[in-house]
DNA sequence: CTATTTTTTGACCAACTGGTAAAATGAGGC
DNA sequence: GCCTCATTTTACCAGTTGGTCAAAAAATAG
């Protein structure tokens, strides 16, 4: 039972995982093949059997990584801090995530579209519960007059579409706005949506 | 060649639409099959070929009513109006549109994150274009001072992520507010955050 | 009713799908 | 060198895929 995985395994692994990456947010588990897996990996179809067990395991392994990436920064919110600023660095770290990583954005997304059959237990369960606790956070601030009154809940559903949007609708947005790169303008806008929605007068 | 389509067209044609809405809004084109559509629609695989000439078909023909469908409030928006009601009635006609047309949304999310292979010429011709100019309009609303200074395209993108999201991650909006309906809470933070934005002091 | 056209079906096909088995190859320790 | 184990490849399989075709069945026209 070798707990250290050698070299070549971790190589081998993390290509998997990459390519699995590109082919499933493009075409979502469904219409993506393990050929095109293969292709992507540089590897045979057989021998990306030999890493992962399935298809659907590489598909898996991709959203448990992706779950924990993009609950951190929720975690990091302070009920402490400054509540405006606190969620603000919020949502500037999902528009820079949404930038740097804009696959793993596709592959949610996709994912949710079909359903979530996956992770709606993950979605019913910890994602519920820790939005409970941080709509209480929010709440709080609100109560205490830091904040203007907002719906917890509707607040970061703005927040997760519209950063989420650049990368997920990265084509129509490129399209619109032609030459002109979308996330020099777009951090100025959301931060100066939620600056008014949020700061009391 | 006959212009007129007889009564069992019609519904033919009609089922396999809703069907193929139905059955492509979930899994994508590459992940929907024609059994799956051909179920959904309660006929025959061949038969649903004799209607439309390919599996392609039926998806484009999905695809060029919804571009209709979703141009036509952004045409309505009257650059003689009032800038913040009308900015704010196309974003309730563009929540409502993801209430009562879900699929739809998903259809055209699912087209987009998999690189708009058929419909980016239209993205990057008519909707670059209407943007445009639709822009134009804005930034006279700006200059007017009957607006805050923004910029017109993330405007939009904030309006389009935000409405459309309650539609594509329905799953998960749900699984977070758990039996509170979202679309209650939706359209009063919707209008708050507009209005806060684009309302002078 | 009969003739013609439209609609539907069953049988079929070649290409592709996820996955398997076993043999072949490679690397590292001795 | 040789042995062992990890890795890779070749050949293969059964099920599914989009699509075709000719014949059967329904509808419609006269």
């Amino acid at each position: 039972m070798p707990k250290t995985k050698s070299r070549i395994q971790k190589k081998n692994q993390a290509a998997i995982m990459a390519a699995g990456l590109e082919v499933f947010s493009q075409y979502g588990f469904r219409g993506s093949t393990l050929d095109q897996i293969a292709l992507a990996a540089g590897l045979s179809k057989p021998n990306i059997l030999y890493y992962f067990s399935s298809k659907d395991a590489i598909y898996v392994a991709l959203l448990s990584r992706l779950l924990d990436d993009w609950m951190k920064p929720v975690y990091a919110i302070n009920p402490a801090g400054e509540p405006v600023e606190e969620i603000l660095r919020y949502a500037k770290i999902k528009l820079e995530m949404s930038k740097q990583y804009p696959a793993e954005s596709r592959l949610f997304a996709n994912e949710i579209i079909q359903g979530a059959p996956r992770i709606l237990d993950v979605l019913s369960g910890e994602l519920h519960n820790t939005m409970q606790s941080l709509a209480k956070v929010v709440d709080g601030w609100v109560k205490q007059g830091r904040i203007r009154p907002v719906h917890p809940h509707h607040l970061f559903f703005s927040i997760w579409s519209m950063t989420q949007h650049y990368a997920d609708f990265d084509k129509q947005v490129r399209a619109v706005m032609g030459d002109e790169d979308p996330f020099t303008g777009a951090e100025a806008h959301l931060e100066d949506m939620i600056r008014r929605l949020l700061t009391p007068e």
